[in-house]
DNA sequence: GCACAATTGTCTAATATTGAACAGCGCCTC
DNA sequence: GAGGCGCTGTTCAATATTAGACAATTGTGC
């Protein structure tokens, strides 16, 4: 996984810097909770930086069943899938909370990493991309679904979530649901193993309702069980 | 799935141009069948391009089971992920037949790419990949077993696949072990499957023993299951 | 602040999947 | 051409997983 080595947020904040030039110009888009920002089909062909709220991406099978790919936060791109050329959007962007967007098409984006010689810097984070995908992947078929909830746990945690002492809390409201279809299982056994992660004290929910993942010691169960 | 656009083919002829180039001093590397070019945790950084053969890259989870995550051919690059600067090969990959590889460093790599303008060609073809193993997390998520192994032939039958007429031929010998690892699932259902898609025609081998896929036939089928 | 909607925790029976076993087959080596 | 090895096809009982149902709870919009 990655685990944001300071070399990729590095990038992250010169493209921030970056496309905060690109973009100066034209104001941001406005989205509402549960609003689409791109549906899956969709011919436009825009990369999307956010400014403020977090996005979800979902791609739906033919037979209608949903998988969750990922949460965007703040600071983030997305949709920049369509720099592969292949058309229409594979997934469908969903704002979860009220977010703010500045929307670059397709070529300007490239053509401003161009200028300002982050190429080979965006190739570095698409690596990044990739190697992570293999690890979803290879999770999905050699381990089983508590295993699976438990890393796709750390995995938000560490991409999403503000640090505190002893723990990483995680201040999106993510439903059972959703974690279903990102861990490839059912609702009720998600339900079933986040009591299981509540009793043996890895996670917990604060008086916000956040909730806060105890890195080491669910890395450590998780190592446990194997 | 990457369906071998006009576009990614012509990136990667004039990839192979430049390699070529950045290599012409250097002779070929000679990998015995069977043997591994690199193994999960190596550090060297280096980028691989295959003149002759097959390999595969192999994921191993820390209980020991497998995941196969591609088959790579004639032409194809691998080993890229090393660009991603986390330092440490995360899959294994090995000869499936004697091979001859070409090695580039990794900063080499990239910098001929950049001489050759060909790092926005490169983007695109990771964005590529992106997308693919998107799809591959999806069906892991969404489908059932039977349909992932029909999708995972159709995949390596059109990256691998040479076309005949009203089929593609796999020249590859994979066997059901190798498939349930991609397909996320065991042996004995593999030969079930294989053998049902066998009885409707979808696949049969050649007097050669190779796998013949025919393609519109076998997409039919896997639609008309859902 | 009320009423509706969504989420969670829990249970089941029905179903799918696993892992282990074993025989047959073809291929390669010697 | 005999022996051994790895791959395939098949079976089976044990196990895991699913889909559905249902209350209980929480959150939300109005």
């Amino acid at each position: 996984m990655n685990q944001g080595t300071t070399q990729s947020d590095q990038f992250k904040e010169q493209m921030q810097g970056s496309l905060f030039n690109e973009t100066k110009n034209s104001s941001a888009i406005k989205v509402g909770k549960h609003d689409h920002v791109y549906t899956a089909g969709d011919e436009r062909e825009t990369v999307y930086f956010i400014e403020k709220g977090q996005i979800k991406l979902v791609m739906v099978s033919s037979e209608g069943r949903e998988c969750m790919l990922a949460i965007h936060g703040a600071g983030d791109v997305f949709g920049e899938l369509c720099l592969s050329g292949l058309g229409g959007r594979l997934e469908t962007a969903t704002a979860m909370e009220e977010s703010f967007l500045k929307e670059i098409p397709c070529d300007k984006f490239l053509s401003r990493l161009a200028k300002d010689a982050l190429l080979e810097g965006f190739i570095k984070y698409l690596a990044v991309r990739v190697a992570d995908q293999q690890q979803v992947i290879s999770n999905l078929v050699t381990v089983d679904s508590e295993q699976r909830l438990g890393k796709t746990l750390l995995q938000i945690a560490r991409k999403l979530g503000k640090k505190d002492p002893r723990s990483i809390r995680i201040e999106v409201k993510i439903s059972h649901e959703e974690l279903a279809t990102m861990v490839g299982t059912t609702r009720p056994r998600i339900s079933v193993f986040m009591q299981r992660f509540r009793n043996l004290d890895l996670i917990e929910y604060n008086t916000e309702h956040h909730l806060i993942i105890k890195e080491k010691k669910l890395s450590a169960y998780l190592a446990s069980i194997l």
